[in-house]
DNA sequence: CTGTCTTCTGACAGTAACTCTCAAATTCAA
DNA sequence: TTGAATTTGAGAGTTACTGTCAGAAGACAG
């Protein structure tokens, strides 16, 4: 999961849309753009469903939320964005940091995730798990997700540098962060894949669990 | 690192271009092959020197090997392609296959990785040191091969899955598989980061050692 | 309410990476 | 040497994306 980019670089939020909609008094500007954007993303998904990803050409995805072509490129830099981006990360960055510094990683990073990610199921199970569906079966979606994730390991490289006082572009820093970024993002993949109902926190702990045994041999 | 994929899929061969090369009685037809391939992947390469990978398009690519960009895209499905396919994987998959069943993972890794990559190093520094650069400084050459590493997990589950007898899809055996690609991937990033001089064996037992001590907090 | 200033939009032209098709050239096998 | 199989180049078409520009629409001052 990736960071959302608003078209207006003047006013960036890092709350949801839908936080943004409801609080207060945005111009009519504003509104309007998180309208469209809403528009597309939300004619986009509708193809995607029907027509599967690559099928739906951008054209399409403009014509059904009613904008032009260019319009489209506005909102979103690539047709990978559609599905790309959100607001999850900042949201578990920020949960990351509010974990108490003597906290083993594993248990920081483990209620960092979890929050956030049962937080927006409750608001959008469906469209989540067809993410992870598109995650999983289109290539040029998954290239993308993982470059993302590739640069989420140097944030939170950078935060593990604070406090654990570590040089923070060090080997065994990047390591440790590249280890547990997999290690999390193939369990919620996991749990994705079965449903996503499963308990999270319990798969994320026998996940870590069977890593950490194999590694001490 | 990635298999190459050859445009005759009657005739698939692991070894190396070189191998084949020197290999006996190939027909006529198949030394031209194997000529115009190298000489397509030279040309890019060698512009790729001189104008950076993005800059460089398909046309000149074609132009600079003497074929038409048809016959490009015949050897190279895609521009990716030309930086991401290699000979490195089979030989590792078969290094790993020949380590012993009892050998700690991490041991395993360490030296079906090693062996390759030093008789590559030998025959293509340079080349090799390029493909790491672009890997880090080309967004789409990157998500390529993050995938391919990805595809090359489902390979290694298989293979553990023999020798450890847990089940090749269940959790515990994916996280630990993710958890050793990232680290191993990261270790050698570093290692060609910093003009690939220091001991690669000895960066992967400083990488896994900090990643197990964190772990078992 | 009006005029002005800024921002957003759509139309259009262009590029580059592919895909497909077909006929000509080349290699192989008998 | 002839006929079959394979490889090649030419060309037309699709799609994602970029850049430019004029006109429409929201914001704001007076």
């Amino acid at each position: 999961m990736t960071s959302g980019n608003t078209p207006t670089p003047t006013r960036t939020t890092a709350g949801s849309e839908l936080e943004e909609l409801l609080a207060a008094p945005l111009g009519l500007r504003e509104r309007k753009k998180l309208k469209t954007r809403r528009a597309i993303r939300s004619a986009a998904f509708g193809l995607f469903r029907t027509q599967g990803y690559e099928a739906t050409t951008v054209d399409q995805i403009a014509a059904a939320a009613e904008v032009s072509p260019s319009t489209f490129f506005r909102y979103f830099p690539t047709k990978e964005d559609l599905v790309i981006s959100d607001d999850y990360d900042p949201l578990m960055e920020s949960g990351l940091r509010a974990r108490p510094v003597g906290e083993p990683l594993v248990t920081s990073v483990r209620e960092a995730m979890i929050g956030p990610l049962r937080q927006i199921l409750a608001a959008e199970r469906d469209e989540v798990l067809l993410r992870m569906q598109l995650y999983r079966d289109v290539p040029a979606i998954r290239a993308r997700a993982l470059v993302e994730m590739q640069r989420n390991s140097a944030v939170m490289c950078e935060l593990m540098a604070e406090r654990t006082g570590l040089p923070a572009t060090g080997l065994e820093l990047r390591a440790l962060v590249a280890a547990v970024m997999a290690v999390s993002s193939e369990t919620v993949q996991f749990w994705a894949e079965h449903g996503g109902e499963a308990d999270l926190a319990d798969l994320l702990a026998d996940a870590f669990g069977a890593v950490a045994r194999s590694f001490a041999q």
